[in-house]
DNA sequence: AATGAATGAGAATTCATTCAT
DNA sequence: CATGAATGAATTCTCATTCAT
């Protein structure tokens, strides 16, 4: 007769107000389990999302692959729109970690914004399905957070847009606009995984960032601009040598 | 894997195996009927996913937006995935049907081309949330199915290849490599649907369209190219102010 | 790839706004239709309640015993919550509705009290387990369909305070605290269903009706009104003796 | 039906059996440490269950109110049933140690039996919500179990039955049936907290009480047995001047 | 003794699909 | 052809109970 207290048994919600719609409440305390543990569980989201998508994923296959039982997930996060919001922020935090990273040892306007293209595209394409996982699931969340994945992007857009602003700046490069210069630029990075399925018949990725950067770069750069910017394709060519075996 | 069946389902499957991946089958014979009711079921879908998704969107809702019942949808659909099929089809068709229908009187190929970036972007503008739900749902097409969606978009990117392909040739267009040339002019308009919500801040879509143009197609030209542009973008100048009352 | 809809998966709540507490909606237009079937769920909701509680009782147990599948239950009912409610109704009704229907034909003040009582009682003893629920999961009910019942309980109760009044103003019975006294009768009758358990070992439902008139209503009544008393009694002795085969 | 078992659960019991279905097993041995523990867990679990019920209060909300860790009720309770069991018993102890302490000081069998259901009454003001439990959730119980709490509820209304006994014994009230009285007596109390809802609105406690002891005792007092009553009600009178500052 | 993270069996609810009418 | 009630598998989320520390 007595039994287990149904699921669906609750007759006040119990979960606290979050503080935000970006901040994802654990049940956890430990700080260092919480950080591990949502690594495992977000490493696993965004592996099978990217593969099957959001809705055809279940909290169970996260579960499994993260190598923990069912329930666990849910001492970490409140429900599966935080897995989904976990997953993106990884994604979109990558971009905005590893470019300016990478962008830090690069001197000179054009190097910077030739490297920052190089490296976004290299990082997507690291990230090739979480990338379209981006693109397909950010309207799945709920619509507070999906600004906050939207900011994210904004973020690392600013990036791009502040490498234009600096060739403009130097007189190396003339652009009627600038943002949507660079907005057509991250849309190139972004194209990589977008249309993966068509451009890898008929590129490598080192041969697209190229052919890119002279199609989307080149032709706005001045006289001045196109010497940096054919020491930057040396320079690469150089590094490409250098880390083929 | 599968969906319930309900309890009378035979084992043996009772439909014959379609034509091909991308052939609808329907129960109803008179294609005069199919026509019209496909058309208020995929109407409603592409309604319907584009503002919810194609997960969250139910059958029933479908039909009930349609103004059918239930069972009615699958007469002349063989499943859930037939209709997203239609759907995506419904938006690239049209894509592909608007562009070419423009182009017929247009002469001189900067001026092809200019427009053909103009009403693709306009055409989007249209469907803007249709253009977003073949972003987020074609993955959650079967993998054969998917196929036929790309081809879709491989047809109208071939549209504006061929725009670009006629400027080069006529020695109007100098671009390094035609084909990703056009890819990222296709990945232009589309970037209208897909970061309206970024974009519309700052742009007008004659705005995006213009500074577009001047971006990815005016450093390219030739000096005789530079020419027809300002042809063209006197032209539809003109057209704006015909059509602006 | 493509797969069912999961459960959980909506965006947006789809149920409308309930007309108010006490309405609940039904996807099944038929009223014909929903009449049955909501007979059948709460038939078996009052059964399986009663016997092992609202909690205990699994949906899925109500659709096996109703003869119907779980997700039916779905098209005639909102949630667990309304089945609740609709069974606690249902008992409350049958109280509302049969004792007016046996006083009809019944004359006088006191015989008409005693009647009441005894009607209540008699219809306790029929849905006894039923009662019990009442007292159990009221307060499992969503706080303003709570009230409801309250309400439908102080309907009953007004039955049985009208009997008291209808005495006192003939003259036939004192009492201190009409409100009480009705309350307390009304409790009488309940007590049956509650304390059934330590009752049936020394009662049966008629010498625990005559006793509790004995105790409750005789020691108020007046010169007159024992008059009336007795002729009650007597007559409920014929009628018991007519229905005894 | 049984819950779940974790993976290292082994198939052989490894509790004992319990000495009776009374006994609640604790792991613990050192019974200052036992007493003190139960009453934080116990005094947790009324409190809760009286509030949102047994079905709806986890163990682990119940750890919390306590003070101490989830694991910790384990230690001194064998399942949730148990901490049901002993949060009943609390309530029914009350009665059953209150009363007779409050009558020790009391003479004279009419006086005896109004200040029994008054401190009945008291005790159920103050346990209002935990006396509602006991209606709501004895059925949850294990069979065995439940038996125990009526076994409490029986003592408690001999301590009714034989104030009533001593009346009549003493001639100063004339009943048709002790038993019955005393019965309804004690849902006289009960009322107070079963119907709070309505009655709050028209009574306070004294009132109630005062109104019930006229309704349910006055009446079937002899003569003498009236004087008695009178003296009764002048002396809580005093009572009540006294206390109330 | 005490902690609290971990487990996993359920329970409510949804919805693609079918079929009697 | 059309309707819409009926089916039931699948999913999310909960929580009693255990056990390593």
């Amino acid at each position: 007769m007595s039994r287990a207290r149904p699921a669906g048994a609750r007759s006040t919600p119990r979960k606290t107000a979050a503080a935000g719609p970006g901040h994802v409440q654990s049940l956890v305390t430990d700080p260092r389990l919480v950080e591990e543990r949502r690594g495992q569980i977000v490493r696993a989201a965004v592996k099978l999302f990217s593969g099957r998508g959001y809705y055809t994923t279940t909290i169970q296959e996260i579960a499994r692959e993260a190598g923990i039982s069912t329930g666990l997930v849910y001492q970490y996060v409140r429900d599966k729109d935080d897995v989904l919001l976990l997953a993106l922020k990884l994604v979109l935090d990558t971009y905005e970690r590893e470019i300016p990273a990478r962008l830090i040892e690069v001197e000179g306007p054009v190097r910077r914004l030739c490297t920052a293209i190089a490296t976004y595209c290299e990082i997507i394409d690291r990230l090739r399905e979480a990338t379209v996982l981006t693109y397909r699931s950010t309207k799945s969340l709920r619509d507070d957070r999906r600004r906050l994945i939207m900011d994210g992007e904004v973020r690392t857009n600013r990036i791009i847009q502040a490498c234009v602003h600096s060739c403009v700046k130097a007189g190396q490069m003339r652009t009627g606009n600038e943002y949507l210069h660079a907005y057509m630029l991250v849309m190139f990075c972004h194209t990589w995984a977008l249309k993966y399925w068509a451009l890898r018949k008929r590129y490598t990725l080192a041969r697209y960032v190229r052919d890119g950067l002279d199609l989307l770069v080149a032709p706005l750069l001045t006289a001045q601009g196109r010497v940096a910017y054919a020491a930057a394709l040396a320079d690469s060519e150089q590094r490409r040598k250098g880390t083929a075996r």
